[in-house]
DNA sequence: AGTTTGATGTCCGAAAACGGCCAGCGTGGT
DNA sequence: ACCACGCTGGCCGTTTTCGGACATCAAACT
């Protein structure tokens, strides 16, 4: 049984094509909440009630951003979010929000900015619970040792979103090899 | 850790006094949502951020009402509800709201009602997780036996609320007796 | 007349499982 | 010596699972 329906919130969202597939952008009255991908896990991130609304000026505003990130002509997305998580998560994610276009970090890395530098595995876990793809660019989150280890697009996605930032700094010419 | 805030709907409150101590009167803008004693276990009813409003209109009505039952002037409550909880307790306190001034029921009874006659100690239980105290009436349910098992309030409080509303029927000198 | 037993929905705490990890070793090949 | 690998063990937040504990009561026992 048990069912309450309890985060009052409600949610607009809408949809986009996009050269990684359809994405499905979510907002609040408060930013940007999400972007999920077409078959993403439903349980990776949850939210409740959304209402489709293909006028959210939040909504609009991303969808016009992420076309010009994929055009080639945007590095830095200026966006209000509303993230739902724990307080640790959200230390993650802020984190993940400031590594810039085109450089890579290692979880460790994360996990040492954040001042928990053993909480290394559960950099990982929140890092596979970003809820805003591509925007949050946990996609520049890599192994120590280069390798691509997981993302919710897939990992050729994640592999492309780097390639598409290369030609700068850091670990991405091996972590390219390293998935191929 | 785990320091999420998700109860996004807020509530409006506030106290005020009666013969059975101070009470803390919560509302949405749906309804009455809790009326809470003033040492409640604060685990009983759960409600997130709450906001002193004391004209809230549903608040003040609230209070005449029970000035006038307290005064003995008042048998029968008039207000809408917002109630938060599963299925199976709405129907529950649903069945409790339903019992009249002055009449006790069973816990079995309120079972059988509901259409889940084994269900006896789950109504127990959603009675004791009843968030309006008085107005929805679980001080009317004791036991098959006429025994006051328990109360939020305490069980001096549950026995002075039905002697105020006794000279009527059912079961409730024997229980009276029960609790001497 | 007492005592035991089983059915029921919900909550709570404890414990275990589960990851988008990584440093430290040991191994084996050059 | 050096490097590339792979295995191992510990680390940590979150999620899941599980075991009780309840505002009971009728029925079947002792």
């Amino acid at each position: 049984m048990k069912t309450i329906k309890d985060k009052h919130k409600t949610y607009s969202y809408k949809t986009m094509k996009s050269p990684v597939g359809r994405l499905k952008l979510v907002a609040s009255e408060r930013g940007l909440a999400a972007i999920l991908w077409e078959n993403d896990d439903p349980k990776r991130v949850r939210l409740a009630p959304l209402m489709e609304d293909k006028n959210h000026p939040v909504l609009l505003e991303a969808e016009r951003q992420l076309n010009h990130y994929f055009a080639g002509k945007l590095k830095k997305f200026s966006l209000k979010f509303d993230f739902a998580g724990t307080e640790f998560q959200k230390q993650v994610w802020r984190a993940l929000a400031a590594i810039p276009f085109g450089e890579t970090r290692s979880y460790g890395e994360i996990a040492r900015q954040i001042g928990r530098p053993k909480a290394v595995r559960a950099v990982g876990a929140a890092n596979g619970r970003n809820p805003i793809s591509i925007i949050v660019p946990c996609h520049r989150v890599i192994g120590a040792n280069g390798k691509l280890t997981g993302f919710a697009g897939g990992l050729e996605t994640k592999a492309f979103l780097l390639k598409t930032e290369s030609g700068k700094k850091h670990l991405q010419r091996r972590s390219m090899d390293a998935v191929a």
